[in-house]
DNA sequence: TGCAAGACTTGCAGAGTCTGCAAAAGCTGC
DNA sequence: GCAGCTTTTGCAGACTCTGCAAGTCTTGCA
């Protein structure tokens, strides 16, 4: 049986996808332009004001979600052997995030076409989060075996969101697999590029 | 002799950079949220329309330029030999990239400051060309020796930036060098990280 | 059923960013 | 000192986002 509590968080989610999906069938329909709040929120049916009771911004309304968060990041890596090389960790946490990221995203083409036509929106919103990922990741990572130097663990961590990145980006132009591309990234990694 | 077109071309960088400096400065002494256009147009002496003719986002005014641009890449990268393996003309162009950047940097105490406290801000004004940047730079990489799928294209420019800024990162939280940084990085990256 | 507490929605006023337009001011070469 | 150029500015207006207070809806419980 489902709690009050958990019901008002399950119908505000359903909302706030609501949300969403109507901003993005407008951005695609209208031009991104023509997305603007008010129009937003008239498609969803509430106020305008009610709009940011849900996203703080209006970019935050059309993208997805990002397929991590800073702390699920440091809690999967946390649940890695401690005895593993940071590398190895990277990997495991990295495929994982991927291909739930692309279960997610399977009902989701007009995201990924709004995606397509601005890639610029993802990365905007995705910026505010970057720097404290970066930084929590950056702790965590540090004193992981395998780890020589501050630069090392920096640059372990950007290379693991870039294969990432690479293959969710090369998996949404051309449709192959995520799964394999994001294998495929880290054994190149692996191997020095 | 200067060209009044230079001349023209040098006032306006100049006042570009004194605008900056004040935004900067305020954004420092009284919190990002005091830095507003109006407290920094008055500061620099300008209406605050002036200010939208110099910069056309208020961020823009807090960040020191990219230290790379688009076409800039390129050109780099277009004058590398036809045959080199794209990962050391990558290495090349990134580790020049970087130790102009720093040069630039050297007076520029101030802006190292604000980068510190507030790391959102400069990425979310680089979010704006980073998918600009990919986009050309693959093109430009693809078809170079020693790529040997789209993944691996991307994942080299990613990697190779990821480097770039791991190294700027680090040499902006501890002091060291850029260029031992930058070279560190690609060391690692060759080697399989 | 009916009421009280809490959560959600909304309107309103206001601050702040950013744009287009046209007038004013400043500079340049002749 | 004038004619043609660029730069600056004011103004009006669209848009994003916030705080606040009033209104509406839901939920638990008598």
């Amino acid at each position: 049986m489902e709690s009050p509590q958990q019901r008002r968080e399950r119908r505000r989610a359903e909302k706030r996808q609501a949300i969403r999906v109507a901003a993005v069938k407008i951005a695609l329909d209208e031009g991104l332009e023509a997305a603007t709040v008010e129009a937003i929120s008239a498609a969803a049916d509430i106020s305008p004001r009610t709009f940011f009771n849900y996203f703080a911004t209006k970019e935050e309304a059309l993208v997805m979600g990002p397929i991590w968060r800073p702390d699920e990041l440091v809690d999967l890596l946390g649940e890695r052997p401690a005895d593993e090389p940071a590398f190895q960790s990277l990997k495991v946490v990295m495929r994982f995030l991927v291909v739930r990221g692309r279960a997610i995203w399977a009902d989701m083409e007009p995201f990924m076409e709004l995606r397509k036509r601005h890639p610029e929106l993802a990365a905007k919103v995705r910026a505010a989060d970057e720097s404290k990922i970066m930084e929590v990741l950056f702790d965590a990572v540090k004193s992981r075996p395998g780890v020589t130097s501050p630069v090392h663990a920096r640059l372990l961590i950007v290379a693991s969101f870039g294969a990432a990145i690479s293959a969710i980006q090369e998996s949404l132009s051309t449709g192959g697999s995520a799964e394999e591309l994001v294998e495929e990234a880290f054994a190149l990694l692996e191997s020095g590029l």
